[in-house]
DNA sequence: TTGTAAGCGTTATCAA
DNA sequence: TTGATAACGCTTACAA
């Protein structure tokens, strides 16, 4: 509970001595400055950085915005690895992490830039929000920099992270075409994800480029859910039993694509083909173990912090987004058509 | 950035007025409120929390600490769920999460209460920490109200959450027991867990109970490790060929005990039947499923950010601490004896 | 019902 | 090398 006042009195100068010692200014005396250390130690004293804050104008923090945190995320540790890499890398450069999360009900009472002003955070990590979100718009138009996770906006101060998903979709396909298969179909997520028209811009990409008629009605939307994923497909399936192998936009779904299969009679991977996306640490222990398209969770967490990091210090200089990579894991789920 | 200042001016009234209109007293005529309140929207004015923390000595802010939040963890989403447990309860009464993330090399240069003193923090969650920490010591003596996840450690200020971890191993061993097992193992965490602690004196007392008498090298530790549990069990298991049941203190260990026991060609559970703790999601998809005793870890998140605001409103009364029950689940993983 | 003024714990400007 | 003093944006006695 001591304050610079407590330690001026204690040592007999005045404040503006004390945090000039104490922030390692040069223009103390030596001696002074050990008193007043020793004092501080004595008196237990910590700066309170409310009131740093507040003057300095900078707060040293980070909002952390995660739509829907929410036990429904736990099963793909996405949203987890990614926060990971976000708390390295801020308390790597001495920022902490302010939680908000959000749901459209909050967002209705508050809006982003409210909830960022109120708590004076420096900059803003958002992540899992969809494309027709409106955060994003006030985003754009707020001066308060931000790293997206997965949302491909940019401007003055507005970056995002992402993988190469045109690529890894590409891979992915290229793999199933390697096989043998010419009848993949696709579980996409929603409209309103970027991930979702990246990836099925790689998917048809790669079928055009193998010459092989892009099918409207061989794409569906599973929300990048596993029960919707799974009626989803046991539609597709059943409507169109030439197809041989799915392509999935996560590997939440590509779970979700499985159990239809079973349902149907369809084993994995002789009668079908699946690919996932994500290399969630479950693709590893499904029965077949998932074929996957791995993306660094954690390096996209580590990445954005930085990026943001670095436009609050260095003013936005040089690179304000990245792509990373990504790689395709073969595992036991897919196999050459009968 | 407009400031009640600005308010006041544009509205033609004090800052006082301002301070109050927008904070809801009643002593405010209603035209001057409404004035106030439209210019505040025009303005676009949103409170700055910090310098009204620094004024009122509240910053409505929980700080999370979590030894170790890293890569390590995503295999059990434990910490992860109990985080989402956490927010969900503290933004149900309005308070925002900062997270601490320690290392110890970290917890060299700042004392518990310095890290707190300095965010102003009003109470703290403590998770992954283990009974050794340091830390334990300052958070007793501190009078910053504090919750712990699986530390039973009590104080004026002090409480935790956890399980009831003895008779979730009870339930276990017995299940083991009602199969007919007699020569059962377990693959503990850590002597500095206090889980480990409960769930030995429960393997220990069923076992007791069913006047099967306790063999200290049929005990080992597995750090909480997958990796260790693996090295441990492959040790306990060749030594001990006539061991038929393994009890795991976590999912994650067992894991590692199911890989020990394939490289010793050891079917489960036909030769060795497993049952672990935690009921992480990945249990459910093991080959075979695992047979585990669930606990509600969101729960437990839930519950401890309750507690702990609790303390902060009402100034600690009723209970400081929780005890959640657990379930077994039985799945796949075990069987009778040969 | 409204306003004046003090104060929260810092840092920053300026003068000594 | 040091110290008054103002300022950051807010709340709150106290007075009017």
């Amino acid at each position: 509970m001591a304050t610079i006042k407590d330690i001026a009195k204690a040592a007999g100068v005045s404040v503006t001595t004390v945090s000039r010692a104490l922030n390692g200014y040069s223009d103390v005396n030596a001696k002074t400055r050990e008193r007043i250390e020793q004092t501080a130690r004595d008196l237990k004293y910590s700066p309170n950085s409310l009131a740093r804050s507040l003057v300095m104008n900078k707060s040293r923090t980070i909002g952390l915005l995660v739509s829907e945190l929410s036990r429904s995320g736990a099963k793909d540790m996405f949203t987890y690895e990614v926060m990971c890499g976000i708390n390295d890398a801020a308390s790597d450069v001495g920022y902490d992490l302010i939680l908000f999360s959000t749901n459209s009900a909050k967002q209705k009472q508050k809006s982003y830039t409210q909830l960022c002003r109120e708590r004076q955070v420096e900059g803003v990590i958002m992540q899992g929000i969809k494309r027709d979100d409106p955060y994003i718009a006030e985003v754009i138009e707020s001066n308060i920099p931000c790293v997206f996770v997965d949302v491909d906006v940019e401007g003055e101060y507005v970056g995002y992270v992402t993988t190469d998903n045109v690529f890894g979709a590409q891979m992915a396909v290229k793999h199933l075409l390697n096989l043998g298969h010419t009848k993949i179909g696709m579980i996409n997520g929603h409209d309103y994800a970027h991930v979702s028209q990246k990836r099925r811009k790689g998917y048809e990409r790669e079928l055009t480029d193998a010459g092989i008629p892009i099918r409207e009605e061989y794409m569906v939307n599973g929300q990048f859910l596993e029960p919707e994923a799974e009626i989803a497909a046991f539609a597709l399936l059943q409507d169109h039993p030439e197809i041989t192998a799915l392509f999935c936009a996560s590997d939440l779904m590509a779970l979700g694509v499985m159990r239809a299969a079973k349902r149907l009679g369809l084993r994995i991977p002789e009668d079908l083909s699946i690919v996932g996306f994500d290399n969630i640490l479950l693709s590893e222990y499904t029965t077949p173990p998932l074929t996957t398209v791995n993306q660094d969770k954690y390096q996209m967490g580590y990445e954005a912090a930085h990026l943001l990091t670095a436009m609050l210090t260095d003013g936005g200089s040089e690179r304000q987004s990245a792509t990373l990579d990504n790689q395709l894991v073969v595992r036991e789920s897919t196999a050459p058509p009968r």
